[in-house]
DNA sequence: TTGCTCCTCACGTCACGTGAGGTGGC
DNA sequence: TTGCTCCTCACGTCACGTGAGGTGGC
């Protein structure tokens, strides 16, 4: 094959493998053309174009939009390639960003899911917990009579702080009498937010599970402390209310599945 | 608000971060509608649907496909639902590969111009080169009288490999005799493939440069063989032949600047 | 009456892929 | 004549955004 060698769309399509249909767009779009046409309006290219094709292919492998490669098709100095090279770093680094936002969110997911997979779910137990990072929210203010005030007015915080409303959201009261005395009604709320200012501390903790919807905790308040009573268990400090299945791991409210835990001071004698 | 409470589109779409555009699209989907429509066709919503569409903020966060959010929207068990985020991750891979290799790429063509800007095109000079990965292609066959032929031959030897032909090809010459026989007419191809199986070898370099289009190397040869000789410098194995700015770097095809470099064997006294 | 919210089309986006329907050369 | 390649529309895709043009309640 000589450098002059007319080829048909279908050769050309075959020796640099971009599909008829692309060329013929590339074609309209002025972008990359054949050398000729036919009369029959046929088009033909050589094999130097061949090659020349190949910066298209290296933008679009860059991800770059087909529109700014036309753009940036002729620079005259190297180093306005370079430009775009970094430009289009910048670009690939926000995708990196968004990809590695969306795998901490599986992993948030699945880690909750796991978790009551293997609950016993109708005991209360005490389990030594892990360190997780968290945001905790403002004080909740139940005067309007309505939990969602609370609730929604913590979402738009949390947007104000960048702080995406995808990541699972859980109850936090100040204290076990604050959860004793009006359970479902949390003194704050809290996201579950892999790079959250907060922590919920590594320890022993008290936990039990309730299933249901938002804030239906049942008798769960009331076993819990019977059992810490009945095991000598004093417990001290917040209480988390944590949705280990909520809308989005299952269909029916009823079967969401509650976790409660609250940390353990000391275990008397 | 109240759980039952009923919030026009404006409304529901400040409280959930969501458009109109986007929650009339998903009503006209199917995939989340409002629980109620006025007598002159208002779409209603209450504070608790709020709280369910996250689901669907969920998803979309992850990068599912909306069709598929409709057919995964409903799973009965939590292990379902689990299988629907593994899964997703393959696919999350799938597109940090991607990523990886634009961002391969850039780095890549980063180094060749960078390392052309800095080139001392004049000169024939000794530099110490580090070691760079690369894949070598089959002996050419120049018999057609065409260096097309060899050339996409190699090329569809890579696709082959499921080696991307969007990086930078260089000539191999086996010998620097071959080079000076018939420099622009390579015994092999190669490609710079960051995963290339084979290398070129880190040491010193005898390196010279020419302006030009492909296999225009002028009298480069000629100077390389002589400076060797005055200098009394022994080459030793392959030639490597890279094109520093191409015709993605620059326009021209005259200024396409050529690196050669020939492993220095011994420097005799 | 003015301003605001709401509605329903309808079209644009992006980079092609996929027919449909027709032609031309061997 | 058959089969192959080529052509040009035109429509579909995906998840909305953006008007245009009109309505309804305060």
């Amino acid at each position: 094959m000589n450098e002059q060698d007319l080829l048909s769309i279908k050769k050309f399509s075959d020796l640099t493998g971009i599909s008829q249909s692309k060329l013929r767009y590339y074609d309209e779009l002025k972008l990359f053309q054949p050398i000729k046409r036919g009369e029959n309006g046929y088009r033909y290219y050589t094999a130097s174009q061949a090659i020349a094709v190949n910066c298209i292919n290296v933008m679009q492998h860059l991800k770059i939009p087909i529109k700014r490669i036309f753009d940036a098709r002729h620079h005259e100095t190297p180093r306005q390639f370079l430009d775009i090279l970094k430009n289009h770093e910048l670009e690939l680094n926000k995708e990196l960003f968004r990809l590695q936002q969306a795998y901490a969110l599986i992993h948030a997911y699945t880690e909750l899911i796991s978790e009551g997979l293997n609950a016993d779910e109708n005991a209360i137990t005490t389990v030594y917990m892990t360190e997780k990072p968290i945001e905790i929210g403002e004080l909740n203010d139940y005067s309007s009579g309505y939990f969602y005030d609370s609730f929604f007015k913590f979402i738009g915080k949390m947007k104000e702080k960048k702080i995406d409303s995808a990541y699972p959201v859980g109850g936090f009261y100040d204290s076990m009498d604050i959860f004793l005395e009006k359970p479902g009604e949390p003194s704050r709320f809290f996201s579950q937010f892999p790079t959250g200012r907060d922590k919920k501390e590594a320890g022993e903790y008290l936990v039990g599970y309730a299933r249901g919807n938002y804030g239906k905790l049942g008798d769960l308040p009331e076993r819990m402390k019977n059992y810490a009573k009945e095991n000598n268990i004093a417990v001290g400090g917040p209480v988390y209310e944590i949705y280990l299945f909520d809308e989005i791991v299952v269909d029916d409210p009823n079967r969401f599945l509650i976790q409660v835990s609250v940390p353990i001071k000391n275990k008397r004698k």
